[in-house]
DNA sequence: ATAACTATATTAAACTTGCATATAGATATG
DNA sequence: CATATCTATATGCAAGTTTAATATAGTTAT
């Protein structure tokens, strides 16, 4: 018998909420996975972040920029582009869809 | 530019769906895709249900039949087992707790 | 006959994920 | 001052997942 559910979708689903948080302002790597886990309470592996915001911005969805910190290391900041916007425009919409169809489904089985 | 989102996340989360349709009596691959399709308006991919019911066979989730048809092939019937439905409650936990973010997100993002 | 429908399953290529690892600056603690 | 912890980015690898293509084969309709 299996322990649990693998993976629990949104989990793995960053670009939405790494999307969403660049929507609000410029940020990178380190902050998002920090915002993601106390603003969305969702487990987050840093090297997805990294790798999602190297997609994102091969694919023009975000800027990319080194800026120095006051308390650490150099910064790569990334910010949201027209194309960004789009995009999560696209996964707002997708999410409504799974929205319903999530609902149906426990709707459903909280019937059983 | 990305034409699209590249994934919806529960059209390749066939699982609780699948189990779903188990718990609601005996069923087999074909007719599951159709279910999902008509009953969840969910695109299929049909090697994944295939998959799927593999591998809940394999960790003992349903039982497989062979079982003759009257207008095609021999079906494999899958029935679900003491532990599938285990495994559905646990899904729906999960499908519980995604679908409080999802709707953190999209009422976030509906603000912009 | 032949096409379309029913039905199951596997292969190969591409992609994604988690974990481990590497690197390195800044700060705190003993 | 040494060492640990925090901040910060990034890649390699093994394992797992997905899609599309392909193979097989019985039934029904034209």
């Amino acid at each position: 018998m299996r322990k649990h559910c693998p993976r629990i979708v949104i989990e793995n689903y960053y670009e939405p909420c790494i999307l969403y948080l660049l929507s609000r302002g410029p940020s990178y790597g380190y902050k998002i996975q920090q915002h993601i886990e106390t603003q969305l309470s969702c487990g987050v592996n840093i090297s997805n972040v990294y790798r999602c915001l190297s997609r994102l911005h091969k694919e023009h969805c975000v800027t990319k920029a080194h800026e120095p910190s006051e308390e650490g290391p150099d910064r790569v900041v990334y910010r949201i582009t027209r194309e960004g916007k789009t995009l999560l425009k696209d996964w707002i919409q997708d999410l409504n869809k799974q929205k319903q169809i999530v609902n149906k489904l426990i709707n459903s089985c909280s019937e059983l």
